[in-house]
DNA sequence: TTTAGCACTTAGCACAATAGAGTGCTAAGA
DNA sequence: TCTTAGCACTCTATTGTGCTAAGTGCTAAA
């Protein structure tokens, strides 16, 4: 249990090493603090700061730095969510005000803004999409033997891909096919398209066409295409700011690992969201390479459609009280954004 | 006018300076040169070059490096392509050899393969289309008053998007809009479909829409988009390992600059291409950024499909001789294999 | 024209010296 | 018992110095 002093004087070291980016010695912890004691008096609550293993030294002589635990500790007892300032506000409900013509821009426009408003790395993810069924499905031809699978999810997401088939499959054949696999598949979730791709569709096509490998291909393509946009990273080159050293081979595994054109899935990282903000530090993100990284998400529910999650990937001394505060409005906004843009559709 | 003796000498300074990117002394050059000669032969040589401009110094006692104009003129007059490994023709015939269901993905394959093969950025721009025409357009609905475009060219490009009306247009209106979109766009290329859609189409419309801007805005979208998706990159994080200093922020600037998703257009890098083979050099790509990389492009033609260019990126010092035979290689078979899949459909 | 020889230049590295920031401990004061 | 001034000590970072290796330009002889 930490004293009302030790409280103040770890607060004071997290708060001015996310300023300062330096260790913090004793007498920047007096300047800090509101009341007046000697740096001696600090020099002794650091000690006892330390024996708990709250904060570290980089050196035998050296000022402190909060370590894993002081982190910890401060996000869970210390910390309150920052005041966003009226113009920033503003500025986020700008920056979303404008008409989006489809749900994929709110998602990628909106880590882009709140990237941009932080310097850090986005993630958005999607509302609940565990919970999207199929909606509707078609097959439209395009000529040539080509033909474009069109998807379209109750989340709102629409999936397509172009495909060619060999032989000249003629048109009305084309119409039963579409009509069986919505038959069949509307109404169910991506799990279970996937599952019945693998079992009874197969059967039933023989019927229309010798090979139907080729559309079951295309079907799994856009399913996976389907899971990975869940995902929306924007500021992905701002995660490079903050490698410990700039080792170049870093800091491309870094960029790699933000980078969703890559199959890499970082919506992994966010996991499952308990309490609306949530914050994981450094080694709690699982991967060597976000060792000096912290994690802030929070979720949002956009009434019956699911709950979605937007995070901030900066360094573990970021300024958490500003950006959880920052977070908590912007999700705020996005829900509501996002909102509006069901309703025009669910009356 | 160089003498035989100078050539090699600036040849032995090109290439080993590529191999070991440490400035040429006197003495590496005489290993390298098949006849023998003594150092002090080759210094009163380098000087001579020096005095033309070819070559020049870091510091006053240091070996000497290739000048900008030392590369040009390498390039233009000594250079020979060099000869690819069978073992690496197989290898890239295999990489290649696989079915694409699109095009695309034959491009954005290609630029991987071709990446992994050089460690160094590689871009893909489609076969000439600025001569893609119309092929047909189509109008789906989606439900919940939401509609998705398609647009066929003839480049075999299919781009599309969603998008919403705000009020329910019947079927049959959109059944007639489409047709007289077909009908008066078919067979004209992008920029004269930009120019009548803000001319003689919104006035037709209007008798089907009292809004027609929606589906006016779409068309746009949808062009600018097939306008920005003729340029593939692979192997962007490659570009990072040649950096002059490993300033972060200029790595920053190097990734946005290859980052196809923010509507940077590196496809501008590449220009016209006269010759089959094109090799630019530091400052002829126009960008500070990239005065330590050069440029290699080779164009080729998938017969009256136009003209396709696939370049490779990387540090001035770079091996020309055999990226230059390499990437002769590489054109002709993603020419043949474009060949093959347009083949598909032109029977 | 080529070459050996030599004086000269520079980068890069190891090493020492110094200043500055910060700590822990002790002993005295409240 | 808690707080504080004072001081010795530790470590980093910076600056300067000397040395070595690599390479050059020049000269004079072959």
């Amino acid at each position: 249990m930490l004293t009302e002093r030790q409280m103040l004087v770890l607060e004071a070291i997290v708060r001015v090493y996310t300023e300062v980016g330096q260790p913090v010695g004793s007498k920047s912890v007096v300047d800090f603090l509101p009341m007046h004691v000697s740096s001696a008096t600090i020099r002794n609550e650091m000690v006892a700061l330390e024996n708990k293993g709250l904060i570290k030294k980089t050196h035998s002589s050296s000022g402190r730095i909060p370590s894993f635990l002081g982190y910890r500790y401060y996000v869970d007892h210390i910390v309150q969510p920052g005041v966003v300032p009226a113009a920033e506000l503003v500025n986020i409900q700008n920056s979303l005000g404008v008409h989006f013509q489809k749900i994929d821009e709110i998602f990628a426009e909106s880590t882009k803004i709140l990237s941009d408003l932080t310097n850090y790395t986005a993630i958005s993810l999607r509302p609940e999409t565990t919970e999207s069924r199929l909606e509707g499905f078609r097959l439209v031809p395009l000529g040539n033997h080509r033909i474009m699978a069109i998807l379209v999810m109750s989340s709102g997401v629409v999936e397509n891909q172009t495909f060619s088939i060999p032989k000249s499959i003629n048109g009305s054949d084309l119409e039963a096919v579409t009509r069986l696999l919505n038959d069949q598949l509307i109404g169910l979730s991506l799990a279970e398209i996937s599952m019945k791709l693998r079992t009874s569709i197969p059967v039933m096509l023989v019927d229309y066409m010798r090979r139907p490998d080729g559309i079951l291909d295309v079907f799994g393509n856009i399913l996976k295409q389907a899971a990975r946009e869940q995902v929306f990273v924007g500021g992905k080159s701002n995660i490079l700011d903050f490698a410990t050293d700039s080792n170049v081979d870093e800091l491309k595994s870094l960029y790699d690992l933000v980078d969703t054109s890559n199959n890499k899935n970082i919506g992994d990282l966010i996991g499952i969201q308990g309490k609306p903000i949530q914050i994981k530090i450094g080694e709690e993100l699982t991967n060597q390479l976000l060792d000096n990284y912290s994690l802030i998400s929070a979720s949002y529910d956009v009434s019956d459609h699911g709950q979605g999650v937007i995070a901030l990937l900066g360094p573990t001394n970021m300024p958490y009280s500003k950006m959880i505060g920052l977070l908590d409005a912007f999700s705020d906004e996005l829900a509501k954004k996002l909102l509006d843009y069901y309703q025009q559709f669910d009356k």
